[in-house]
DNA sequence: CGGGGTCTTGAAACGGCTCAACAAGAGTGG
DNA sequence: CCACTCTTGTTGAGCCGTTTCAAGACCCCG
């Protein structure tokens, strides 16, 4: 059975024995509701997922709550891998809305480097640019502004979004972070985003509201986050 | 010819025929002297590398100049990875003292996965390990005070010197990073680095002299940075 | 002897945090 | 249909951790 999220045209295609091996790999699909946790900090769980629709984050927390997010996923994103490597997770990972995963379980995963050095070159690869957003989510946190924080958020955001074919015509998607979520990724206190977010509103940079993100001026967002554009380069999808 | 650094015990045993992969893949082993450019940013260098001795640390800046580091290498790791599947390189690498390393073709990086699907894995391991390693500088740059963060790094290149047998039997060891790699890793100012370095000396929890690290009390460090201690399991070395 | 890099310290300014209160909407149960 | 609570967003006031500016000490090296 075809994969609709692989004709969005924004992946590289994979030739008919991969797609099977793919679908074979495969031990489920499953749906889940906004707020469930799909990986638990420090559990052991045997499985790595794709993200088929919807949003979810991964994150890390203090003893004391303190919470950071690590990275958005949206769809297309593989991850559960790194704690194939440990004795168990070192992170959590949440939906953000309601999501529907491929789960696959992680003791095959040898199996796929084997039978299809393609695939596991491909998963290098999409390990390779999570840890490139990571970097870029380092920078942000440790070196800029409050101001320039949320504008790389925004903009971030909405490149990915834009990706999968999530962005309408004028420029909206669908924006399902509350602002404690956008304050735990850029390392800000919650009054202080909603401050910010007011100030970039008023400057008429963006608009939020009901859930719906509309960029108004992308390119003085840009400009604002010395933020450096990326060509939208199709990549993998497991 | 064996790699003396494979010998240390703290990485994983490989068969010779890998070995012998390894070691026709390499094309060349160079030494460096400290501060030189090892990737520059926004290059597109078609190596990747292992490093063999020495320190280096991988860094992002802003346009204005300011500096983010991202993480600290030490021998063993693997890097360079991420310019593969990008346009150039979106990161620094910078010789933090003399380094030797052991330098890659990335054209023929696909080959590695195809004739040793096992190597393919390794290289995702030590991907997925340095994300990790991110991971947890992103918390600690998004959530942490000052004195915790500082007291997160000492601790962390304490646990990775020691992995490589470079501390002795004083919980000393060699450390060549001044005060501003210090704030630019943790996303501080140099002045309040200092002070903070300061003040976790006259608390006597390290001493901090001539390029040289000892730590003194290791567990209060541990305890004051909400730190969670992983075991040093072998990991993969290519 | 001069100059550049590193470390150190003081003083003042400021960005972001905490505390606190309130509004609006959604869900729940009587 | 109305209280009630819970979540999310909003705004003010004051404080504090960190930054910035500035100056001096020390050391190595040409």
């Amino acid at each position: 059975m075809a994969c609709p999220l692989r004709k969005c045209g924004n992946f590289l295609p994979v030739d008919d024995a991969v797609l099977a091996f793919i679908d074979d790999f495969r031990s489920e699909t499953q749906m889940l509701p906004a707020g469930e946790t799909l990986i638990r900090e420090q559990s052991k769980a045997q499985r790595v997922f794709t993200l088929f629709s919807g949003w979810a984050f991964r994150y890390k927390t203090l003893s004391d709550g303190r919470r950071q997010i690590l990275n958005f996923m949206l769809p297309g994103d593989f991850f559960g891998l790194q704690q194939q490597f440990t004795d168990g997770a070192t992170y959590g990972v949440e939906a953000l809305t309601e999501v529907a995963v491929c789960v696959f379980p992680a003791a095959r995963l040898w199996d796929l480097y084997r039978a299809h050095p393609q695939l596991g070159y491909d998963v290098t690869w999409l390990s390779a640019r999570e840890e490139q957003m990571l970097d870029e989510n380092l920078l942000t946190t440790g070196r800029r502004s409050a101001i320039e924080r949320v504008a790389v958020l925004l903009i971030h955001l909405f490149k990915r979004a834009q990706r999968v074919n999530l962005v309408d015509a004028d420029n909206g998607f669908a924006f399902p972070l509350t602002q404690q979520h956008v304050a735990d990724a850029l390392g800000l206190s919650l009054v202080h985003t909603n401050r910010t977010l007011r100030r970039l509103q008023q400057l008429g940079l963006h608009e939020l509201a009901d859930g719906r993100m509309v960029l108004r001026n992308a390119k003085a967002l840009k400009q604002l986050a010395d933020y450096v554009d990326h060509p939208l380069n199709a990549v993998p999808l497991i």
